[in-house]
DNA sequence: ATGATATTGAAAATTATTAGCATGTGGTTT
DNA sequence: AAACCACATGCTAATAATTTTCAATATCAT
């Protein structure tokens, strides 16, 4: 999926949506289809900063909102500190580090049949974490 | 595993760190142990204060802090909101209701040979996030 | 029992996020 | 192209979650 692609799509949703396409918006975007490293708000927001000074971090924050609404991005499961966005919707796990919080995508499948229910609860989808030691940390370690 | 005995292994733990035993700190782990939904630090204290109206709610967060540093209690992944802990420190997985935010255990095997390495990361372990829809938010739905 | 040291409670300080409101801007209409 | 209107934006204040500060207190080894 490459990125003009996405952000055609993008345009056309906020269109069908009545959302008006703003350089703020397309900015916010366009930043996290960049990265896969899953920034902050706060991450978006400096990165922006360098190109458009002008816009606020209320902006940001608004913005990754609709992008997670009209499904564009999603929120990455985290353990305080700021929430992290993934602009990779497809089927994917997250490969995190203990000790710097670093998360990396992986792209692997699991022979598993995902049942329909579980508990009572109707099963929608799944991701796996793996946690471990990034290549950086375990350099520190020694 | 009898929360008696893991009790006495977290009196143990506290005196060789060289932790003192407070009531305080004894309430919080009891609390945890007694609790499957997952708690957050706020839902702690509120259960705590019932039976000890002395303890403090900044208490209730540096003993959660150090409970996971002995690895007493875990941290579980979400979105936003407060942190929540688990005293259920064995290999388990989460089923989410992404409508109510609801977390449950559940405990079943996949049939899957973690690496010991994956992208350069050294792995320790890993847990899987199923998301659906709880009984209850099932049935608001119709 | 006493003293050294860790711990606690209460409040202030930080950090992360959301909301309110006046102004500005896309995009549609004329 | 000018005008209009609804949605967006920037700024600031408000809220929520968590951490820190510090004086007072309690635990535990002696």
């Amino acid at each position: 999926m490459l990125k003009e692609e996405r952000i055609k799509e993008f345009i056309d949703a906020c269109k069908n949506m009545g959302l008006k396409i703003t350089p703020q918006r397309m900015a916010v975007y366009e930043v996290l289809l960049s990265r896969d490293d899953h920034p902050t708000v706060e991450d978006i927001y400096n990165e922006i900063k360098k190109k458009y000074p002008f816009v606020s971090l209320a902006t940001v924050y608004r913005t990754v909102e609709t992008l997670e609404e009209l499904g564009f991005v999603k929120k990455v499961a985290y353990w305080g500190g700021s929430v992290r966005y993934d602009a990779n919707v497809s089927d994917h796990h997250h490969l995190i580090c203990v000790q710097c919080g670093a998360i990396k995508d992986v792209e692997f499948s699991i022979d598993w049949n995902l049942p329909q229910y579980m508990e009572g609860y109707k099963v929608y989808n799944y991701s796996v974490h793996i946690y471990g030691l990034c290549p950086q940390c375990q350099q520190k370690e020694s």
